[in-house]
DNA sequence: GTAACACCTAAACCTAACTTTATGTCAAGG
DNA sequence: CCTTGACATAAAGTTAGGTTTAGGTGTTAC
């Protein structure tokens, strides 16, 4: 069993943001000693499960949904699982999205070291939009390709 | 050289969005013919660029600064060199949280599958949290994986 | 016995990135 | 001529996810 304090430390969150994540209804059934917030393992699990679910996009009130699913017994197991599988794709589909962010970054990074090797960008220009060196034109091809062609 | 509904079409962005923009001052220099709004290539471009920008989590006001030091001229190639090598570096580290987050989430999806076969988490529970089938031991692990020891 | 702490609540405040609203200009069509 | 439609502005409103503030309680340290 943890106070409050204790589990600011233990996950780097202020205290302000456990209090608003137990308003909004993310722990549910959390116990209570003459008022003062209790955390136990269950709450320290749910909150390990929060950060992850908070990373993959979710909102604070489909967190608050997934909590009492959860409390809600076997019956959800369904629900839960849909919840996840969604999950999985938009994540998948964000990796991709992401790839193709980095390799306009990493194709960026060359155009410009290339721009202060020469002092300006004509050579650059010439280059542009398929006459760069293989590796990076495939990063600049990567970065440019249209999701309408997928 | 486009009207700000015929950009709105091409780009799929409300009308308000792009005058947000340009109120931002992401269109240094956009022509104006009365008082109308003409986008020309140069703000295509810029638009696109504004695009991955937003993706890679750059703020407005970072945007707005990036499209200032491409007027400014080849003096700000290096500000501009450093602002992609810091944006490609956060979304390096991304990914790979981005790739903890899946793991965890393809765990969640064997988990609740598996459930949803028992009918409960007994076996679940008995298996946790090192006994569990090799490959999703891999996912779990991974999602487990605590950043204090990279 | 009082000061310092750690906890509590309700409610106001904050920020980013838009969106909506209210109001107005201007050109073309019937 | 007058309505429709596309453009314009300034300013207010919205939403999510917190944070801050103001005021109060309860326990331990000196």
């Amino acid at each position: 069993m943890y106070t409050i304090g204790q589990v600011s430390e233990m996950f780097g969150l202020p205290i302000s943001t456990l209090r608003y994540y137990d308003k909004e209804g993310l722990f549910p059934g959390m116990e209570r000693q003459s008022g003062i917030r209790k955390f136990s393992d269950r709450e320290l699990e749910a909150l390990r499960i929060i950060e992850c679910l908070k990373l993959s996009g979710l909102e604070i009130k489909d967190i608050k949904q997934f909590m009492a699913w959860c409390v809600e017994g076997a019956s959800t197991y369904p629900d839960r699982k849909a919840l996840f599988e969604t999950r999985k794709k938009i994540v998948e589909a964000e990796m991709i999205a992401l790839q193709k962010t980095l390799d306009m970054l990493k194709f960026k990074c060359w155009y410009y070291e290339t721009a202060i090797r020469d002092g300006n960008e004509d050579r650059l220009n010439a280059m542009l939009p398929d006459k760069l060196p293989p590796d990076i034109q495939k990063l600049y091809d990567n970065a440019h390709a249209s999701e309408k062609r997928k």
